[in-house]
DNA sequence: ATAACTACTTACTTTGGGGTAGGTACTTGT
DNA sequence: ACAAGTACCTACCCCAAAGTAAGTAGTTAT
C-alpha cells in the first residue's frame, strides 16, 4: 500500500489504448507528421539518408534521424551502414513496411480526391514519391 | 511594406507542404491521437455525443469536442442538432469521411496482422468499432 | 590549410496538444 | 429543493514534440 504516483493516468491509458485500439496502435507508429512521410518516400526504393534529406527539404536532420530512429525501433524501416570512409547508410523498408505501402498509397489517393473538391491544391499521385 | 513576422517559417513551411505534399494533407487531416479513433466509431453508423463519449472512456469531453469540432471544419462529420430541451446532437461522416473509413480499416487490419508478429496484443478487427 | 562532403550528435528553447477542473443552461425526476 | 442528465465552454497548466544552432570524425578536393 505505498504511495503511488508517476502522474498514472496518462500513462495507463496510453498503455490500455494502444493494447485494445487497432487505429492507435497504427498511429504510435506513424503518427506525427514526419514519419509517413518518410515511409512514403522509401515506397519507391530503398534511399540513402542524404536522399531523404533532400527529398524532405522541410524536415531538420534532428527530426530525420530521430525519426528513423523510430521507425527502426518499430520495425518498419532497416539501416544498412557500409563502414567505409565517407559514411555510407541506406534506409528501406521492412516487410512490415512494406505492407504499410499500399495503406500510405490510400491516404495519399484519397487527399488528391478530397482537395479537388475544394481546389487550391495543386498535389499529384507522386508530389511526394518523386 | 509593414512588418510581416509572425513565427513566418513554420508556417510557411507547414503552408507548402500541405499544398505539395498529399500525405501531409491527410496527416493534417487525420493526424494527432483522438481524430481517427472518433472517425473509426463513426464508420459504423451515426453516435451522439453521449455515445461516442462512452464508446472512447479514455478522452476527455474538451478533447471530444474539439476534435469534432475540427472534423467538421475539415468536413469530415456532420453535426446535427435538435433544438430540443434535453440536447440531443448527432454526428455522421460526411462523404468525405466515408471515403475515408476503407483506408482507416485498412489501418486497423494491417495493426492486427503486425501486431501479431510480436505478440502482446490481443486486439480484434471490432476492438474499437464495438 | 581550408573547405566540403558524409551521417550523424548534443544542448538549448519554444510551442502547442493534451489534461484538470471547474462552470453553463435548461428540464425532468424524487 | 436538489440531484441528475444533456451537450457543451473556459481558464489554467504541463510536458513532450519539434525547432535552432552548433559540433563531431575522417577523407577528399582546391
Amino acid at each position: 500500500m505505498t504511495k503511488v504516483k508517476e502522474s498514472s493516468t496518462r500513462n495507463y491509458n496510453k498503455g490500455i489504448a494502444e493494447m485494445t485500439c487497432p487505429i492507435t496502435y497504427v498511429m504510435n507508429k506513424i503518427g506525427g507528421h514526419w514519419k509517413t512521410i518518410i515511409l512514403y518516400y522509401l515506397i519507391s526504393g530503398p534511399k540513402r539518408y542524404g536522399e531523404l534529406k533532400r527529398l524532405i527539404p522541410a524536415i531538420t536532420e534532428k527530426m530525420l534521424i530521430q525519426h528513423l530512429k523510430q521507425l527502426q525501433e518499430d520495425n518498419l524501416i532497416n539501416r544498412k551502414a557500409e563502414d567505409i570512409v565517407p559514411p555510407h547508410v541506406v534506409y528501406s523498408l521492412t516487410p512490415s513496411g512494406e505492407e504499410l505501402g499500399p495503406v500510405l498509397l490510400a491516404m495519399a489517393e484519397w487527399a488528391i480526391k478530397d482537395s479537388a473538391k475544394y481546389a487550391g491544391f495543386t498535389a499529384t499521385a507522386d508530389t511526394c514519391v518523386k
